[in-house]
DNA sequence: CAGCCATGATCGAGTTCCATTCCGTGAGCA
DNA sequence: TGCTCACGGAATGGAACTCGATCATGGCTG
């Protein structure tokens, strides 16, 4: 298998949020329109205080097309999420093909970059960190993302680069991601341009752990 | 420096975020009543889905007691996450005194004892995880709770444990606060008791981290 | 190729719900 | 008894959300 069929947009299949999938093409932008607008008022006034009528207005369009697309207010930002979460791992895909990794920590940065690249580009783009735990409450874990990403990554990597595989490595990986993540955007939290001490030693670690300093297995 | 001044509640000269304090003494009560109803709706409904009135009814109060108290509705929720990081101190100090720990990981271990604890029985206590990233949208670094948290606890293990001190180690506290908060955080995210694959791999991974097979003088 | 029409898309006034205010009433305290 | 603190809950304002009217679009038809 190879790592861009792993990231890139045909493997996501992911949970329609949307009341009504659009048909002609001027709904697609529109709804691009909203996500962009929603991203800029959760940048502006944080999550709390973004509301339907700012996303409407700032994306030129009227209260009834936001709840046309959207059932209602939170399911904006989880639309934003998933938005996120594509253009994340099609980032990886970019990265990996640009790269042509020829280890699998060399691959792991690769994602590490992708995630700092968008963090700083990206308007929005921390509702991926804090959309996580509000889902948790109301989502079942067989569809849980650092979980099912964690499949695809030891998938990756054992079939390209021989890593051992099995459930310790899945274990191992989804326990990665959430340190990846957390200590990523905690990066971002004070420094828009992200807290560089933070990111390097995000890499430090991820190469470490998953070497095998740590662990059942670590000596 | 002793352990039970860290962490005991006198450290906490908190900002106060409610509007008025209360001379009486039933208003105590009143108080405490509304933070536990809220933590209560917190764990039923999720964060965004709490109103004031479900507070008030919960508390058995009136929805004008719940604004003497908290200027607006996201008051309540910080309101209730200052509780569980005091509750958190007192009960980290609780098990120093109990435990006296004759190492630095068992001092660190007593910290993560504490968050599994207060998970398992403290109604809301994932407010902590929840509501740091939003506040960091308009509170100041200085402030910040785990560059503060970082900084009480390597005081207490430098002065009681001699690891050597200065920035790094204040770093590496708060990348290890960081991961920790995070991971045990995931632990309860599907399972309600924590699980104990992640629990044990904090700790197995705060150890090794803080012993120093990472970061920059890692070998 | 012009016109027609079924259907998708949009709008925005209207409705409902919720956050927040405010003042009248009741409770502690001297 | 009077004074201050605390409480209640109707009233206000604003935001979420609905719904029927209206406007595009793109295919079909002659």
């Amino acid at each position: 298998m190879a790592l861009i069929d792993l990231f890139g947009e045909d493997s996501l299949a992911q949970g329609r949020q949307v009341r009504t999938e659009p048909i002609q093409q001027r709904s697609a932008a529109r709804l691009s329109a909203l996500l962009d607008a929603a991203a800029e008022v959760v940048d502006e006034v944080g999550f709390d205080r973004i509301t339907t009528a700012m996303v409407a207005e700032r994306a030129g369009a009227s209260i009834g097309t936001v709840y046309r697309y959207y059932p209602d207010r939170v399911a904006v930002l989880e639309g934003l999420r998933e938005r996120a979460v594509l253009r994340f791992r099609q980032r990886v895909a970019d990265n990996l093909k640009a790269a042509k990794p020829e280890s699998w920590w060399e691959a792991v940065d690769c994602g590490i970059t992708a995630f700092v690249e968008l963090y700083r580009a990206e308007p929005g783009f921390r509702i991926l960190h804090f959309a996580d735990r509000e889902r948790a409450q109301t989502s079942t874990p067989g569809e849980q993302d650092s979980g099912f990403f964690a499949n695809q990554i030891a998938a990756v990597l054992s079939e390209e680069f021989g890593l051992s595989g099995g459930d310790d490595l899945i274990f191992r990986l989804e326990v990665a991601v959430e340190m990846a993540d957390s200590l990523l955007s905690r990066a971002f939290t004070w420094n828009s341009q992200g807290d560089e001490r933070f990111i390097a030693e995000c890499r430090r670690i991820m190469h470490d752990y998953l070497t095998g300093f740590y662990g059942p297995d670590a000596g």
